[in-house]
DNA sequence: ACTCTAACCAACCGAACGGTCGGTTTGCTG
DNA sequence: CAGCAAACCGACCGTTCGGTTGGTTAGAGT
């Protein structure tokens, strides 16, 4: 760990700044937040924020770059024998990631692609859901998963559950990453009805 | 059905307005349209989208109100003798409206609560959560869902996946409304496990 | 043909937007 | 305590924003 000492006036650098940022994109929405509204929160002036990004959409090609590469290191080589295992870590890894960087993937989520930074975004998301889709077509082929639901309906049924989670999880005591993604994975794997497998 | 003529000068009235800038607010976000962007895609100026509405405001309100009062009959009074019976008319109501007023539900769920109309959207999603949630307890003390995830968690999960159909779902010969709440109620319920009840 | 209704438009307004500019402040380091 | 690096600021710029004004136009009913 080779913390370097910060030299010059003391403030704000690029990574904390980039944290205020990614939270007000979340509370107020990416085009809702103003240059001036996030300067506010900051307590700093707005020309202030230039000295650190070149422009508002680099504030945002930071944050989705940063999620996009935590989920996609999670996503790409999952660990397990059978294609099901694989699967499993690829949801609880998913849901690990989804947790540790909630505010960056949350503004990922969001993004509609109005600009090419947004249009890249949603490629790069894309990319990670083929690979999810091909993991579950693998584990239906190796018969771990039921035949009758279609192999690509069931990974849009997955990556919505986890997606979801954006919308309501705040970390707690009361439930741990990990006792989310326990719950998470026997709700997806085995269902909710008493006396499912 | 008295569909009562239509009198003065041809071209959208109130309803065939809103259809499309539901559509286009979908497709930038609300924050993201300009009444400008609105103007060119409905083929009239800017001022004669204020013929038919006071603000830009009004649009959101009209359109989240629709969504919420079409979601509110479907879960206000399911049918069904259990708890779960009604758990799953419920879903597969929601799953219905979804599909039948995507537009209108889309815009709906991506909803942040920076005005006062959206903040009222909010609240009235959160009642509806409320009474999903209690539904979801009733099944569970009835004894027709797994106790082992808090009821409040499993709320949580099923609500998730049923709002993430927006992010995919288009309407399709392939896949009819009730195929997709047929497969949702079967992940949902009994799980993705080959053998699964 | 005239009237009524509803839909429409060009031109404009003040405010807010993202971004620029030239210079200033702060605190560590030698 | 001088020098440097990094963070910061007030004033400003051209553009776009949501919205207003004062009319004009198209068609159905009589």
């Amino acid at each position: 760990m080779t913390t370097s000492v910060r030299r010059g006036r003391p403030g704000y650098d690029l990574d904390s700044l980039l944290q205020v940022a990614v939270t007000v994109f979340n509370e107020r929405g990416y085009d809702g937040t103003s240059m001036e509204d996030l300067a506010a929160r900051l307590g700093i002036s707005k020309s202030a924020i230039y000295h650190h990004v070149s422009s508002k959409t680099e504030l945002l090609r930071l944050a989705t770059d940063h999620a996009l590469d935590a989920l996609t290191a999670v996503v790409s080589d999952p660990r397990g024998d059978t294609a099901l295992d694989r699967l499993e870590a690829v949801l609880r890894g998913s849901v690990r990631i989804l947790v540790a960087e909630l505010p960056f993937v949350t503004l990922l989520l969001r993004v509609r692609g109005n600009t090419e930074v947004e249009r890249r975004a949603l490629s790069r998301r894309r990319e990670l859901d083929h690979m999810l889709t091909a993991l579950v077509h693998a584990a239906v082929d190796e018969g771990s998963l039921r035949p009758d639901i279609d192999p690509a309906l069931t990974a849009r049924l997955l990556f919505g559950t986890v997606n979801s989670l954006i919308d309501w999880y705040r970390p707690s005591r009361a439930l741990t990453p990990d006792d989310l993604a326990d719950a998470l994975v026997t709700y997806a794997l085995s269902g909710l009805h008493r006396g499912a497998a």
